[in-house]
This record gives C-alpha cells, structure tokens and sequence, in this order.
DNA sequence: CCTATGGTTAAGCAATTCATTAATTAAGGA
DNA sequence: TCCTTAATTAATGAATTGCTTAACCATAGG
C-alpha cells in the first residue's frame, strides 16, 4: 500500500475527534497559540499536546516557535484528499458534482 | 476515554481505515454479499465480519440477510456531514465554493 | 437427519488511543 | 539569580482497535 493511503488514513483519523475539530474550526479564523487552543477544553494541556501533535503528524497544522509561544496554523492541504474521497462516494447526483468541482478548481489553478 | 460516541466522529472514524474504504469502494458500484466484499483481503472472516459492523454502526452500511447471505448495502447520508464539515474547512476560496454547492444542492431539492 | 456453506459471536492478544500527573525545557522579567 | 509563564516530554493506565482462532447459528440440499 502507498504512502498516500497511510495519509488519508491518518487525516481521517485525526478527524475522527470532537476537540481536535473543534481545534481545526478555531485555526479557521486565524492562527493561534496552545494556550489559546487550550482555553475551551476542560482538559490538561499534555492531553491538549498530544491533539495538537496528531494533527500535525496528519498534516493538518504547522506549529511554529517564537519566544515561548507555539503558534500554530491550519493547513487545509490535506482535507483536499479527504474531500475527494468522501465526494466521490456521495452518490450518483454527486458524480455529476465531482465534474464541476474539478472544472472550477481547474480555473482557479489558472488565474493568478 | 477512547471513543467519541457522536455521529460524525464515528464516520470519520470508520473512514480512518484502508480496508472499510475499500469496502465503501466496492459497495459503490453497487450491493454485494459479505463473501464478495472479503474476496480482496487477505483477512479472516470474523475480521471483515468487525470492519462491517464498525461501517454500519456508522450508518454507511446496510445489511440485509437473505437465505444464508448477508447483502451490504452502501449509505451515504452520513457522509453528507462528513462532506459538510471538511468543505467548510478546505479555505477561503472554498467558501465561496461552498455557497455555490449549496446553491446546487437546493436547487436539486427543489426539483422533481 | 446430516453436512456443507455463509456469517456471526466469543475470547484472547499486541498495539494504539486518550487521558492523567510529574518532570523538563525554554524564554522573559524583577 | 530566582521566579513565572508557555509548552513539551516522560511515565503511567484504562479503554479501544484490529487482528487471530475456535465455537456457534442459520439455511440449503441430499
């Protein structure tokens, strides 16, 4: 098996966690730091790590350092994967959609 | 806690897996036995047997029993809030994509 | 009834996941 | 230097996952 299966397995993994998307959604509007991340979870902030280290491993986010602080960033490359698989099994109208979507993500690769 | 008991979770997590992808694949061409959807893997019964009940405990499956067979049935309503959340996270651009497929969807609702 | 076929259930095991607390690294400021 | 703040690493533990083999259930057909 490719190492793309083993991606795709692991950003839907990464997925698969109520805190971690709601930590995706709030990278959404902007980066943030750890302890930012941190603050709507009741839970210890190794735990908070160790989400944030899933979905990095996943692709999902870029952690940077400056002075104490970790600021972390949504990276949205690989939901595009994710987004191809899942569109693809919606279904036949959906099929239809597929081409569409190709077609304008086409043009936008086009435009500067 | 191990496991995340809410709906989307549960797809998300029955996606985070090769083999049930692979299943989801093969049910998209259409329904098939149980013994049919085993054929590809080198995997005991029992553990396709699990993989099924983890994709219909997800709701993406449907088993039906006739005779001695098991025909699996692919679901796709809840991939429709898997969709969802992974669209509404794919970016700026994607918004604006959203709002278009959206449009779409509606105008397909309204339409016999 | 007996047996083969198609699947599931049960039990067990190694590996992983998700959380904890305690210790550690690193930077800033009095 | 000492102390606080920010975050990670280490060690631990309970629960879950993904697989196995063995036993079981249900149906079809001699």
């Amino acid at each position: 098996m490719g190492g793309s299966q083993d991606e795709l397995s692991a950003v839907f993994q990464a997925l698969a966690d109520p805190t971690r998307r709601a930590m995706l959604s709030r990278l959404r509007v902007g980066p943030a730091t750890v302890g930012e991340l941190a603050e709507p979870f009741a839970m210890s902030r190794p735990a908070i790590s160790q989400h944030l280290g899933v979905l990095e491993r996943a692709g999902l986010i870029e952690r940077t350092a400056t002075a104490q602080w970790r600021t972390c960033t949504l990276r949205t490359e690989p939901l595009d994967e994710a987004s191809a698989w899942v569109e693809h099994h919606r279904g036949e109208w959906n099929e239809r959609f597929d081409l569409l979507a190709e077609h304008l993500r086409t043009m936008k690769e086009d435009s500067p």
